[in-house]
DNA sequence: GACCATATATCGATGATCTGAATATCGTGT
DNA sequence: ACACGATATTCAGATCATCGATATATGGTC
């Protein structure tokens, strides 16, 4: 799994959001890294659904513009946890060696 | 930058290795669960030394066949840092949602 | 009426990785 | 002498997620 697919996880792990939602929280989660562009979500959201992570939630109207909502299904919280232990694990793996690098830095 | 490179240069972040010494390392580092194909070895190798992230270090020949060591670049120790620095970050920010996805298990 | 932000959607190109196969050398067993 | 397995490297072809660009439409602002 890449960046922005795990931070669309990430976005939708905090309710429920419309596309434009997720890609305004996906900007905010990374501290304005990631700008998530639309050909990269709606081809996620499409894959992510098929796999069976997200689904779609509800349909709102706003000021005229419609609002199609997804949210994460179980197996996508599962996804999301076994992916996360993922890059903790190996986060952690390469600490410990750039530490032993540099003992000055310990 | 993705797993497979990423274990690449973690492993080498533990002294310079050849190739299939990589390639046991990258398996032991992630339990398992990465086996590195030569493919994707030697590309990711080629690519890094070619962004200076890594540089060969010495060679050596044991029972007639040659050994080609890498070793990470202090841009290659950089580029590692900031990785790590990276995924810490994202596995955080998924942590603290799913937490509040499920108060139990606080 | 031009322009911008919101909102969803599609398409071709790019690039890192994977699959799968090929090449070469050495030690061991027969 | 020869086949075989382990070590070590290389390359062609394919896949797949993402990017960049573009398209469509609404509502509010200047």
């Amino acid at each position: 799994m890449r960046e922005p697919t795990f931070l669309i996880l990430t976005a939708l792990a905090g309710g429920p959001r419309h596309g434009y939602g997720i890609i305004r929280e996906v900007t905010d989660l990374s501290a304005q890294r990631v700008t998530l562009l639309p050909g990269t979500l709606y081809a996620a959201l499409d894959r992510l659904h098929a796999q069976g992570l997200v689904a779609p939630d509800r349909e709102e109207t706003v000021d005229g513009r419609l609002r199609r909502y997804y949210r994460l299904t179980p197996d996508g919280v599962r996804a999301l946890d076994a992916e996360t232990a993922r890059l903790r694990q190996l986060a952690t793996a390469a600490e410990t060696r750039l530490r032993a690098l540099r003992p000055g830095t310990a």
